[in-house]
DNA sequence: GTAGTTTCTTATTATACATCAATTTTTTTC
DNA sequence: GAAAAAAATTGATGTATAATAAGAAACTAC
């Protein structure tokens, strides 16, 4: 139980929980291993679950009628991740998250995660507490989309996620910021330069 | 108090409360009038409060560094506003929310929501879900963001706002957008002539 | 360590949208 | 209801980035 224990407490750092709600949560947890390339949902999947990742990295990506990839979502260390637009109310996932470097995680069901919630308050306090950091950090995204240039979303990312830059491949970041390959080598190239 | 307690139950409307419970809720929200051009908030406020809207249409928008404006977010009835990179942490205010339409809205303070919380637990299982929503909204925002031609952006906007766009100006529906009004009409004419 | 694949870069051309400028239409105000 | 102000439209021109194509560099695998 040691190593679980440690996982429980490394996921919801901020909270004291008793033994026994230690084990209430464990046993809601499921650890996966992925490998590169692995698809962890794909579009028509009925999304169950949401995943925390404890190393590693995926990415969420939506495929538009031209067949072009658009990423939503990178998810490093101590980052959850899922289709959202899915996930919460048990429907269709319109995305596909693939593992981009060998990553392990917990899987946790959405009615696993109810019960819990219902049993610990805490938990759920500590949820809320997510969402809104994550709901914050979705405004300032929208408000960097309409207000930035190419570069400086770019420099911002960066800036933002530097632990994610060396996990992942620069169409990557293209796709996630909206622009192609070419413009994103481009730019690039620029800030080489200066 | 009968006024005072159906604007809970509206607000709240899926939610059974006590008599009592209704009372300390209903404490803790002041209702305020809005006259178009008000400003319910603005850059470098401190954001202490979120607000419920009854009637009329608020809009957030972030002023950039030369000076344009984009609009983050619309609010018509039945909807929350507030800056919300600001509202959680209760820090500065970055963005600013004018009255587009006279409007009336019920102020809650997050210290009060906070309280009322710890003693109304489904009043936090209401906000979680709530956010819960909004997250999976955000999540298709940037997916729309991302893979849409303007035009698409523009009437997949009317279609899922169709109430909104009868309160507000095209420019702001632009600014919503991230195009220019000039950009916006051309478009507009276009489809007029489908 | 060579062959094959994937990723990144560079160049050319095409396009959607911004910018600038002026005019028309709509809304507000007294 | 006329005058003023605000909003929307239209036209001409400029610019960032997409699309296309090709080659170089960086990994991957046997």
């Amino acid at each position: 139980m040691d190593v679980q224990k440690s996982i429980i407490s490394a996921i919801f750092k901020e909270i004291y929980f008793s033994e026994e709600e230690i084990v209430m949560i464990e046993n809601k947890f499921e650890k996966i291993s992925l490998k590169k390339k692995d698809v962890l949902l794909k579009i028509g999947d009925t999304v169950y679950s949401q995943y925390y990742i404890s190393s590693g990295c995926l990415r969420t990506y939506f495929v538009d009628n031209l067949g072009k990839e658009h990423t939503v979502q990178f998810a490093v260390k101590d980052w959850w991740i899922s289709d959202y637009t899915a996930f919460f109310s048990t429907s269709k996932a319109i995305m596909t998250i693939d593992c981009i470097q060998n990553a392990s995680a917990y899987k946790v069901s959405k009615k696993d995660m109810e019960s819990l919630y219902a049993k610990i308050p805490q938990l759920e306090t500590f949820f809320r507490q997510k969402m809104e950091v994550a709901f914050a950090g979705f405004q300032k995204r929208i408000i960097g989309n309409l207000s930035q240039s190419t570069k400086e979303k770019y420099t911002s990312f960066i800036s933002t996620y530097p632990n994610i830059e060396q996990s992942v491949k620069n169409y990557h970041i293209a796709s996630y910021l909206g622009v192609t390959t070419e413009t994103l080598s481009r730019i690039r190239k620029e800030i080489a330069q200066e």
